[in-house]
DNA sequence: CGCATGCGGTATCGTGGGATACACCCAAAA
DNA sequence: TTTTGGGTGTATCCCACGATACCGCATGCG
């Protein structure tokens, strides 16, 4: 497996078999436009796969300010968090589009483990994975030039958004200046100046409202 | 459970002691002063628990420099995520004291699942915490004061290793502004600058080379 | 004892990003 | 159609942080 690909929190196929395996251990949810899936501060083991849509991993923050923590998209999977330690979920999600989920519940965890072990540990892979993912925003987000932050983090969402173009990738969500803002921890008048020189450089352009990443490192 | 002990990546006994039942399961290791326990961008499948001494988990970024992610205690794990996930470790771990700690295999995992299912369990909670811990340090990273960021980072590490006195919490281990500096992604000058401001307002102190938190929110 | 090393404190300088404000565009609503 | 509101593009000001350099001090080691 490619390093570079490991700031994913991606699901491979063989992990998500192995979570949907049983279909009794799951049910069917949908979440319409900007509804909430979950709030933070409330305490619940319910964590959710995401088969379609797209969902906002966000934690306010005790200033009100927002911290976008992730996009995820189909193949991932959220809440799984504060739905094993049995916290307060530490962010919230919301729906940013219509969004088909999975909803599971990790309440009955040892009886779980006991009767189909290769579900707990495809979550262990997960949450192993998820860890390295923040890790590595962790790491981006002590680099001090926005630009830097800020394609870093298209980088990164490249990886699960992006759809491969001949002249790069462009990725799908439409973002606003505020939502990178909070994403790259920069406000959005550095977010739209920071922009505005990559786009002069021609590293990226916008493409009706969509980023397009155009150096070298995305084309194929 | 109080909330705000939620930044911690302490081990409860119950789940400390459901890791070390089988102790056939792990080696005790030792490791002296600034030894390495594992290097960044090896590839292995060990894990630890901190019994006792002072390990710091740090990442070099490309530009070359550090970013420390955390110091671990007694009662922790480290190296658990990319012992799991198979990827190149994302950190490295090195001994900051004479440090004693129990080695774990990750890669019979499936096997384990099968006939001690506690252990795997106890192993996804606490990677559900560390988890948790990342996203809180993620969003105190964000914040832009260096005071607050310093102060946040005291207030976790202080959950962690704070001996508790009458004028305050005293942080056990020595920092130095150059550690504070890596953990919170600021330049060793404006540390020394910050640390000054904060003492000026009663905020901290420096008891022979330790950090003590006199805030009123760390009286008992 | 003397030297080296690493850390803490401080000064100087330049800059870039935060705060704030405002104008423009466009799409959806009324 | 007009209006409203959210998103974007800029300008202006200011200050705090980064870069750099230097000094003094403690510790340790030959």
């Amino acid at each position: 497996m490619e390093l570079y690909q490991s700031g994913t929190w991606l699901i491979s196929d063989t992990l998500m078999s192995s979570m949907v395996r049983d279909d009794s251990l799951f049910v069917r949810r949908h979440f319409r436009k900007d509804e909430e899936i979950y709030v933070q501060e409330s305490v619940s083991s319910k964590f959710y796969v995401v088969v379609s849509g797209l969902v906002q991993i966000a934690m306010i923050r005790e200033d009100g300010t927002e911290v976008i923590l992730e996009l995820m998209g189909p193949q991932t999977v959220c809440g799984e968090g504060a739905a094993i330690d049995g916290l307060p979920r530490f962010s919230g999600a919301t729906a940013l589009e219509e969004t088909e989920l999975l909803e599971f519940d990790a309440s009955q965890l040892p009886q779980l483990a006991a009767h189909s072990p290769e579900f707990v540990v495809a979550l262990l892979q997960i949450t192993a994975l998820k860890q390295r993912v923040l890790a590595v925003r962790l790491e981006q987000l002590s680099s001090r030039e926005p630009e830097t932050r800020i394609m870093e983090m298209f980088a990164r969402l490249a990886r699960i958004f992006a759809e491969t173009r001949c002249d790069g990738k462009l990725i799908v969500p439409k973002l606003t200046h505020e939502q990178i803002a909070a994403m790259t921890g920069n406000t959005r008048v550095t977010v739209t100046r920071a922009l505005g020189r990559l786009k002069e450089r021609g590293e990226i352009a916008i493409v009706n409202g969509r980023i397009l990443l155009m150096s070298e490192r995305f084309r194929d």
